[in-house]
DNA sequence: CAGTGGTCTAGACCACAGG
DNA sequence: CTGTGGTCTAGACCACTGG
């Protein structure tokens, strides 16, 4: 804590006394006043550090209360999901990919169901498979609501996957991630090139924009597939 | 956007701009000064409203270049993970707890590897079930470092879990969380009730303090078991 | 070199909730 | 009612970087 005092070394300083335990679990910590006055700074500089605190659940602030260190601190972890091809290059490896099937389709019930839908409405099918050094990767399983983008129809689906494709088309959507397990089926067991029935590490998005929704896809990785954050 | 202008409101006026398309991907949005003058308030409010919208991703701050909109936007989702007695409640279930194995133990040698450890260190191993509504809900698979918590060779771990004991007595921590496909093995599957061979969703979390690695643990989720997150 | 974001400051007023 | 955090403001200086 030397040198000039900026939000951030504010911030640093807090998160080494909470986890050094110089400010106490459940106890208040010194109010944003006194901070400032400990560090000669102004009060809205010290308001930021602590805001940042509480935004990763460390801190818990109310007023009149003030701010007290969590006692159970939910681990908060941000996930970063980026684009499959990148995410390849990444581990410094090829990226390839095979479209696999595209065709419009009115989706099952049950997905119709996921997707928040009232009536049959036309979708784009899409089944990928995304190589790692010409290795199965991921298998992409996707449902493109063409009501929401009917220029997807037209896609070079062929050449560039639905994921960048959709990205640069509709890029800031909203959506749902659901993580889960699932055994490989014997089809997509033959697909990724692993014996049927192997645990296979499943993300599925769900994006929307105001319009509506803009698709529902399944990525099936490969055995081994692990997904890591920094707390 | 009636009402005051607070740095939350411009927020998500942003937000709503960069979605509806208003402001353009990968063009300048207007700087921070003529953003103050369009809402008519100080730059400092503007300022906090785009380094919020920086922070998730949807804008690309770089000075004398100006804002622009992220072309693709990572997916950024947030991972809260709770303690587990708390996730069983908030599906409103009764949780349970079975404490299966608990003894000192020096760990494999994969295992000291990926807690980083050069020698032998002694650990305590603990194996554990929690129940969901009397269902095996997850298998706790743990080391613990007794020579960063000597204290937990004491702790009552036939009736709070090593999750809750350890988060009160060492409750601000820093770790790495990853998230994989397991296939239970035959004895997986008997402790969580299910086939062997099922695909298990796997969380594992590696902890420690500025005095070394505190504890390593597996929790293997009974299968059906699904993480959701929103963008 | 000039324009942009990054940050600090000092002061102010407000909202909220604990006592 | 009073103390705390939440936020805004106007101004200032700095750091970086693109032209």
């Amino acid at each position: 804590m030397t040198g000039p005092v900026t939000w951030t070394s504010l911030r640093d300083e807090g998160l080494r006394r909470i986890r050094a335990g110089e400010w106490e679990v459940g106890q208040p910590i010194p109010t944003e006043a006194e901070l400032a006055r400990e560090f000669d700074c102004a009060r809205a500089t010290v308001n930021r550090a602590l805001q940042a605190l509480a935004e990763t659940g460390l801190l818990i602030r109310r007023r009149r209360a003030g701010s007290i260190v969590a006692a159970q601190p939910v681990a908060r972890a941000t996930l970063r999901i980026p684009l499959i091809r990148r995410e390849i290059e990444d581990r410094g490896a090829r990226p390839g990919y095979r479209l696999l099937h595209a065709a419009p389709e009115v989706p099952p019930t049950p997905v119709q169901a996921a997707l928040g839908l009232a009536q049959n409405v036309a979708h784009l099918r899409v089944l990928a498979l995304h190589l790692s050094d010409d290795r199965p990767f991921v298998l992409e399983s996707r449902w493109i609501n063409l009501a929401t983008v009917p220029e997807a129809a037209n896609a070079p689906l062929d050449r560039i996957s639905a994921n960048e494709w959709l990205l640069n088309h509709i890029p800031h959507t909203e959506g749902r991630i659901t993580l889960e397990a699932q055994a490989a089926s014997a089809e997509e067991a033959a697909t990724l090139d692993c014996p049927s029935g192997s645990a296979l590490f499943v993300v599925e998005r769900q994006t929307r924009i105001a319009a509506g929704s803009v698709t529902l896809v399944r990525l099936l990785y490969a055995p081994g597939h692990r997904l890591t954050m920094e707390i």
